[in-house]
DNA sequence: GTTTGTTAGATTGTATCCAATCTACATTAT
DNA sequence: ATAATGTAGATTGGATACAATCTAACAAAC
């Protein structure tokens, strides 16, 4: 009988990257910086002679981005760069509030030492990077990759890719927030006491931090939503 | 300057069935009757010909379902149609506990004369179906309209989306439980004293009654996953 | 006998081309 | 002048064709 029993699930297969991936990429990383701005029209063609490709990656490309949120297709009239109102906002922060505390606290019953330290990198991660004057952009993506580590643990991948696309979409709107002093040092005092929470393995704490730290990020955005009614492109 | 023209769009625009559409409709409901059960690697080129279209809606199609999470595409390997486990199940459910209660007390709070009528319009349809012995698919779609036409009034679209994608992910393992007169006259009866706090506008006695309905439907699933352990086809 | 390299077939990824639909402008009738 | 209508250009949706990659069977070497 066969010993040499096939792996039955490597479990790590690597996600190739394909040119419809990378042209998902470069739309996302567009319309998150503004420069496509909201109700922009991503017209098909451009986007394909500009990145040297054909349509088709393009168009698959905005299905996906499609079922993110970040655009809506219309038959027949073309994709077009969603925006974010106040109702939207409220939609989004307060699943993130619902659903986050919640997962962070299974993270901590069941993370090991090895977590533990990935969120203590992360925190290190983020901090230098704050220090050092990183672009919106980059500090956003550590911002993420912060909670996720402190999420992942949790072994609720479903969940965890729902507030991806969740965080993904409001993702836009935080940029002018997190440029803002005032906002960085808060976020970072709301970082230092939810880590240190994490690391204590006080879950009931972490989860009120979190619960706490997200509705001031969803207070930001939405004040900055009143003051700029409609998405400003960055030229 | 703009005032307030937030809202140039009619908002009832028509989404024009496309090909592509199509296609995700007919693997969507294939995947969910359990015809393509787990596991079951979706081959572009005999759905186009079966369907008597090209390979590209069909690989539109699949993108779109892989975002709802119904199947897993490989780059160079193909579609397959994910499994659950029992863990995506908890992972599901859980999500569900607890956006769906707080999401219902919003609706009971903003729900006219109209959206009460349709919840109960909702329920007498499912109600209805139950007595004439519709199919499983049947049952589970009129089961999921009530459930939105209680949520909708919340005003929450995106939040509905997310559940809405949760709902259809685990829909194919709950038909088997659907069947069952025990889990049908159990389902009943959580549908009645739902509604019966919905048209009370008791908000808080219908978002306790709702967690607990979607906890039994969770245990449900789980049992059945138990003895079932993985998706048996149908025929 | 097991393992490694090779090769043919199958399947997916992408480009090119054609058809269907929309948008905008010009024309005409009221 | 205004509204209705028709037509041309632009843009998207879909089909066909070709290239890249994977899978599996087979041969050769250890």
């Amino acid at each position: 009988m066969p010993q040499t029993m096939t792996k039955p699930a490597p479990e790590a297969a690597i996600k190739r990257q394909t040119v419809t991936s990378a042209v998902a990429d470069a739309l996302r990383r567009r319309i998150i910086a503004g420069e496509y701005p909201g109700g922009h029209q991503i017209r098909q063609e451009a986007v394909a002679a500009e990145l040297g490709v054909s349509r088709i990656p393009v168009r698959e490309a905005l299905v996906q981005l499609e079922s993110e949120g970040l655009v809506v297709i219309h038959t027949h009239r073309g994709a077009v760069v969603s925006e974010l109102d106040i109702e939207d906002a409220l939609d989004i922060f307060d699943s993130r509030i619902l659903l986050e505390p919640f997962i962070i606290k299974r993270a901590i019953e069941r993370a090991g030492e090895a977590e533990i330290r990935n969120v203590q990198a992360a925190l290190a991660q983020y901090e230098r990077a704050l220090q050092q004057g990183a672009d919106p952009a980059e500090l956003s993506r550590l911002n993420w990759a912060l909670h996720i580590a402190m999420l992942a643990p949790a072994g609720r991948p479903r969940t965890l890719a729902v507030l991806q696309s969740l965080y993904g979409t409001a993702d836009r709107y935080m940029r002018l927030q997190i440029k803002g002093k005032a906002a960085q040092s808060r976020a970072m005092e709301d970082h230092d006491a939810l880590v240190a929470a994490y690391v204590a393995r006080d879950a009931v704490a972490a989860a009120r931090l979190l619960k706490e730290h997200i509705a001031r990020a969803r207070e930001d955005v939405i004040a900055g939503l009143k003051q700029t009614p409609q998405g400003a492109s960055a030229s």
